[in-house]
DNA sequence: CAGTGGTCTAGACCACTGG
DNA sequence: CAGTGGTCTAGACCACTGC
């Protein structure tokens, strides 16, 4: 357990004063030790958190602080505040946003129709990562992958084909049945089956052309403009814990972005 | 001006109770306030907006509700705090962040060589607004437009196709010569020209094959695929107030998102 | 009705900037 | 040094949820 130093000593809080190496605000010492309980499994996804109150109480600081610290929490969405309710640790089930990292939304209508979206799995094999995706993934050359190849449809069109890597310390028991026997978002399953929460994600996307085996398993001709989509999903503390190389079909679907 | 209905009266806010329709904080009123400034244009780009107890002493309420409400306007980019300073209104320039809307990063490097952009204006003419975009921009068709087309190169490569299209009504004056002796952000000229603030912005992205005009224009074969951008960017109020479809060549350069 | 998060206030003090 | 935003507290009351 961290010590909590007041940096406004007013009423003094806590224990022992130890050496403050540079200045943290109080909230943020507060936020750390929130996130600590999160990545330790202290409280699983979907579940409440204890409320403010309870949570000054226990930090021994106003439940302002507090709330300054879970406000936080709640705009990085690791949190999920529900008046009258409580606070809950956001999860990639239950979330009305089916898919959060996917972009891809129908030229028309804004949203997938429900259910007309299939999972179609090719490949699940474990392997030695390659120095590249090794560097990607923060491994050593050589370390334990597993590799997944899906096609998913929606109306029964191929759209998206994508390889997924994650590693195989974490992930031990994946398997193209337990994957293909899962209802809900995939990372959904990260969270129950293995206890990995993806927290944020990075892509960079290029265009390309499709080459003879991208072009079968998509339904379009060779050398068809696909968007590749290449995406690390991090954990906790920056850890990445997936690699997906995705190519999207862009003929009757877009890449929607918003630019703050 | 507006009413401002303190919803728990307390010592009782400002002037007459007018029928309070739904229920907003007091913060939002007061952000809604400010918002009505920042659009009159009381405060210019870059200019700072009065401190935090003046407005607390104008809107006839506490500094923390004043905070909490600015707050939320810098966490929209739409003001930026410096502690000891002051809050000031965003800009376009003078944001260290040179293109606050352009995703497209080098491959090696994260940012792009200092000056080592340049630009060529191919285009500049005033139309009537087709029915396709006349709706993008909520205008009515027939409606004056004014199209640029022009190329961004990168270390003397062509990389960027852009055709951009503005109200002419809103940007009259606007010619090739005056965008090309613009030094700075496109963003920067539009706010010190004519008054307008972009302020965010939606993409809509594809990969498509170029044509044949577009493969000569950025040097490549045709039939190579791009990465097709559409932006519609608006300003206060979310009034769109400009369209753009690029065509990125990301050989050498991708398109990077961060998901949260 | 009790318990949760949400709003609002008032006041004290700290960190940073500039003259 | 005065002025700005930033932190922290304590307390009152409101809005929403569920028993």
């Amino acid at each position: 357990m961290a010590t909590i130093s007041n940096p406004h000593a007013d009423a003094a809080a806590a224990a022992a004063e130890a050496g403050t190496p540079a200045f943290s605000p109080l909230y943020q010492q507060i936020k750390g030790l929130i996130l600590q309980s999160l990545q330790a499994g202290e409280w699983k996804p979907g579940e409440a958190i204890p409320s403010e109150v309870d949570l000054a109480v226990r930090f021994r600081v106003s439940q302002g602080t507090v709330r300054k610290a879970i406000d936080e929490l709640a705009a990085d969405n690791l949190v999920v505040r529900r008046q009258g309710k409580g606070t809950f640790v956001a999860t990639h089930a239950e979330q009305h946003v089916q898919y959060r990292f996917l972009r891809l939304k129908p030229d028309s209508g804004d949203e997938f129709s429900e259910g007309a979206t299939q999972r179609t799995i090719l490949d699940c094999r474990r392997q030695r990562a390659p120095a590249d995706l090794a560097r990607l993934l923060a491994l050593r050359a050589g370390d334990a992958l597993i590799q997944v190849r899906r096609v998913l449809s929606f109306d029964d069109a191929p759209t998206i084909l994508e390889d997924i890597w994650l590693p195989g310390a974490a992930f031990k028991g994946l398997s193209a049945e337990r994957l293909g026997a899962w209802r809900g978002p995939t990372y959904a399953m990260f969270e129950n089956e293995f206890g990995v929460r993806m927290v944020r994600a990075q892509e960079k996307i290029r265009a390309v052309a499709a080459d003879a085996q991208q072009a079968a398993l998509l339904q379009v001709k060779p050398g068809s403009p696909l968007l590749s989509v290449e995406r690390v999903a991090f954990t906790y503390n920056d850890v990445p814990m997936e690699l997906r190389r995705a190519f999207y079909c862009t003929s009757t679907h877009h890449y929607r972005n918003e630019l703050n």
